[in-house]
DNA sequence: AAGCATGATTTGATCGTTCAAATATGAGAT
DNA sequence: ATCTCATATTTGAACGATCAAATCATGCTT
């Protein structure tokens, strides 16, 4: 850490303005080629960087992304929040943002902490990593005018896309794991997820279902619901197995339900997420391109704050079935 | 957000001067009570947040804590980093900080990023989460009397204790597993480990050994390592259950190496981190208080940014035994 | 009642950058 | 040689807060 190296030493040791300084690094087309190499060589040799928060007073960008860090409820797939932050750490350092963590419990506390931040460090965007419906956070950032991307479509009412987002998509990856059960042969496949309601739980069984469906098999009676949980998972499965003696397979929603449902019986299975315990288990589970979904939050963010319009955009990534010894 | 409001505008409503705002809020002795309760209520009416740019550009402090992120290289203990991160999200914001994440593969690049943060974003203080021998991070942050604090004791050759640390007492937690074990009637009871040279790894066998001593019993030949992972796990403990069929539990350095050796043999292990793997398949494991050691470094480092010269200071904490089925 | 210390409040300057407007430079047209 | 027009560069102001020093009150001492 030198002794602070401020855009006017840069000036001076170059023989050009404060400005011209500027000009060089930010708009370079404006300034003349010859001047623009003799300056950004001072500046390499001075070691000068910006400083931001000058900078920020000016122009109002903080060049900061604000997301929220939970602490791992479930455990098991506490790790995909954890993957996921450190692609967008990643992705957001070379486009040239940094990462600001915020905690809050329940939208009315995260909307509080929105309005912390704002008038505090001021980040440029918000993404927000958990979409459920209803989510009044979303509203209030359009209410406000911010900018944001979400991880997770809009399941919500609201009116559809009115905001950008990424998102895995759920059923692509049940469907990708019921072809797969198929493929090995299996005909009498069921289903354990979570109680509907859940746009992301809704979405995976939708993939099981449509897939049974499209390879004319019928699926009637062969779903059970728990919350998520090992235990939880096991009981429904359990509870699938003994109706239905005749299954030979089992599309889990989470690796959770999954480790569950294995236990309650000598069945193939699949899990979704390709957490930790998955691998280490030999359990067949869907991965998420956690990595390009947040370079791809990042993507649509830069979009959005170089003011590009047509940046309203939405992507789907398509998930990967990871096979295992489980199924 | 509103349409910012400043500290001119709160002078303004509370006809005072904006100095007086400034001490009202950060210097509250200084100012007459009655007066103070004046532009606090005028702050609170019109919303007013400190503009940190601002501040920053005048003080040099920007509130704000750096860390890394790493990807969950092994991912069984992945989530290790993550709770962390989250206590000191909370612990920090108590404290009026915000975490800053950033990325860097090694230490030279990790160098590089704190060169680029401190021009840029200038975090008030670094936290280092995963120190180990002859950390060339240390010695730079120490050179450039920076603030910081480790997570994890120095382990290295360095001058001891010339910076504050946090960690918590692997041997302790190891400790507490063989006494576990021996309470529970075991004798020969061996320990699996990584290969010596891991401050962290040397450490959790101390413990084992140490207990062992003190209770009168021998343990030579008692001592299997590998790098961590299942697999490795498995192995290690086979060779060491071969060579010593009267083994009847294992203490492990991980929770990899525990399930690992799990699968070796019926005997009883015990983990390390209490991941969520091990709650899931019923391992018993030493638990890391990662919130509280957050909270002890933002404590830390509380009193170092404000200048409080005792602050040299270290902490210690203890694990706890999380006791499953598998011990 | 004047002098003084103490406390409370205000004033001007400043941090480092970028915006907006002003000025300088140079090539081409007349 | 003068004027234009475009390009390149410089100058002052401003962002919003705090520091340092100055000013204003107030009570106490002698």
């Amino acid at each position: 850490m030198a002794d602070k190296v401020t855009i006017a030493d840069v000036a001076r040791a170059a023989g050009v303005s404060r400005q011209t300084v500027s000009n060089a690094l930010n708009a370079p087309g404006v300034v003349r080629e010859e001047t623009r190499r003799r300056v950004l060589d001072v500046v390499e040799e001075l070691g000068y960087r910006v400083n931001q928060a000058a900078r920020q007073m000016r122009t109002g960008r903080s060049r900061l992304i604000a997301i929220r860090i939970d602490p791992d409820q479930d455990g098991v797939s506490g790790s995909v929040h954890d993957r996921f932050l450190h692609g967008l750490t990643e992705a957001a350092a070379k486009a040239g943002y940094r990462v600001l963590l915020y905690t809050a419990d329940g939208d009315a506390a995260e909307i509080a902490a929105f309005e912390d931040l704002l008038g505090a460090h001021e980040p440029d965007a918000f993404v927000l990593a958990s979409t459920h419906h209803g989510d009044r956070r979303i509203s209030w950032l359009l209410d406000n005018d911010l900018r944001f991307v979400t991880f997770g479509r809009p399941w919500s009412d609201l009116p559809n896309a009115r905001h950008p987002w990424v998102d895995v998509d759920g059923a692509a990856g049940t469907a990708a794991a019921t072809r797969h059960l198929l493929a090995a042969g299996h005909r009498r496949i069921g289903f354990v997820g979570w109680p509907p309601g859940s746009g992301v739980g809704d979405d995976r069984q939708a993939g099981w279902a449509t897939t049974l469906a499209s390879a004319g098999i019928a699926a009637a009676g062969l779903i059970r619901v728990a919350t998520d949980g090992v235990a939880t998972g096991e009981a429904a499965a359990r509870d699938l197995l003994t109706a239905n003696p005749d299954v030979t397979a089992l599309v889990c929603a989470s690796d959770s339900l999954a480790l569950g449902a294995r236990a309650a019986g000598p069945v193939a299975v699949t899990g979704f997420d390709d957490t930790p315990v998955a691998r280490v288990v030999g359990l067949t589970s869907v991965h998420q391109p956690l990595a390009e979904a947040a370079a791809s939050c990042v993507a649509l963010l830069e979009r959005i704050l170089a003011g590009d319009p047509s940046a309203r955009t939405h992507m789907l990534l398509t998930p990967s079935l990871i096979v295992r010894q489980s199924a």
